[in-house]
DNA sequence: CGACAGATGCTTGTATACAAGTACTTCGCG
DNA sequence: CGCGAAGTACTTGTATACAAGCATCTGTCG
């Protein structure tokens, strides 16, 4: 008696209200999209007010952005959103080009006909003039993603996803100031091209030099704005009435 | 004025009571030992009373594993330990691999004397006779951390781990009933030897076979008793009264 | 004018009360 | 005896009150 019965995920998403789910994907985009600077003060108190719920779901969202290493929580301090920091950086590109990399190798000899078509149609997408930058930047995570659903490790994107907050952040101060989405479609275009031709080697080669091109241009930015970046990680950042101050 | 001071980590830890930390490290370390059995239900209430905290550090806590995926939580319902997903278990093998062979090949040519002689004595530990399982488990975690370090990649390890519950468990229902961590530390010395002799290649082979090896005996014992394995992700577990009856 | 001490306002951490909903139990009825 | 419906005990989600501590401002004294 009493299996256990299926749950149904949706019953938990139409509350209508706005859940810690909703709080916590609001105030990751905006870490993300740099809506929320690095170094930012974040109180639990305003965000609260400012969301018209109680501190309980903003601190729990807090909380999970903490683990991300998108946010730092000092103890009755304060909490901050976290500098853009260049260790975190360079581990998230070195898991990243590890598992897209081991990705391509397992990419089986019949692909699936309909994300390649979907890859197909992110790529045409890609091309358009008008193409804003949090736009590109979703094409391109969906383009990546594609490809490591090819490979049959479309889940794993999840733990990439959740570990290059830091990279993305750096990505996008550097389009902020050096538009070139057009470089990297062409990228994407010759990695679509030898994945769909079968050429291993070329696609594996396309793929780093992609990823390198993402990496050199964040040190590039960071050379020249190192303001956004973290000297030291456990540093606590500016009060928030000097952050009105500057 | 007031330029960023620096935080001390102690003071948040040396309260004296247990916090939030102490409780999110406790409930994790019982999941992943199977203290927790998977499908177990967790209830907030009982976990407080039997910790002697309030619900609140309990739940944000239990929100935290509910990220790494080792626990469920279901409105209204309950919350429960995870059953083992062959899914996941498949995605952190795929994970795991392709980092520590990636970090393989990004050993420099001088490696870190200090982290080498760690491994040597973490080796000689593995081999003693008197070996606990849970004692082996932290010296196969530490062996395969400081092979990281050494390709200056420490810190990508914290993903890896966080990203491995499952697979951690599964090894453990494996190893529970077939006992043969004589067998892994073998392997380990394997890697080892060809580390630090500098034979690339042999330590690409030596850890993807090392690594598979572990992925079969899971499989093997997934074949065996499959009871402990979750069939449909979304399938909420039997409730308390009728896990008492069992 | 300078420096030290207390007051104040802010922060996060924890405990508790209430709200909403599910699942099982039990009682009443046919 | 079978069955349905109200009731009860439990769950998690949210809001709120209190506790403890840091940083700054301000008042006072030398």
């Amino acid at each position: 008696m009493c299996r256990g019965s299926t749950y149904d995920v949706r019953m938990a998403q139409t509350n209508g209200r706005t859940s810690r789910r909703d709080i916590y994907l609001k105030l990751r985009q905006m870490v993300l999209t740099l809506e929320l600077a690095p170094g930012a003060a974040l109180s639990e108190n305003e965000l609260a007010a400012s969301l018209g719920v109680s501190r309980t779901p903003v601190r729990e969202s807090l909380i999970l952005l903490a683990q991300e290493g998108l946010v730092q929580v000092f103890p009755k301090i304060g909490s901050f959103v976290s500098r853009v920091d260049p260790a975190q950086v360079a581990d998230a590109q070195f898991l990243r080009e590890a598992v897209e990399l081991a990705s391509l190798d397992s990419l089986p000899d019949r692909l699936d006909t309909a994300v390649v078509a979907e890859l197909r149609d992110n790529l045409a997408r890609q091309r358009r003039a008008d193409l804003g930058l949090e736009e590109f930047f979703a094409l391109d995570e969906a383009f990546h993603h594609g490809l490591m659903r090819l490979g049959g490790h479309g889940d794993v994107w999840k733990t990439v996803a959740a570990a290059k907050g830091h990279l993305d952040r750096a990505r996008r101060l550097g389009l902020h100031e050096n538009v070139s989405p057009a470089v990297f479609a062409a990228q994407h275009h010759e990695i679509f091209d030898a994945v769909v031709g079968g050429d291993l080697p070329l696609a594996r080669t396309a793929m780093r030099t992609h990823l390198r091109a993402v990496f050199d241009d964040i040190e590039r930015i960071r050379a020249h704005s190192p303001e956004l970046f973290a000297a030291d990680a456990s540093t606590v950042p500016v009060r928030r009435n000097v952050v009105v101050w500057e």
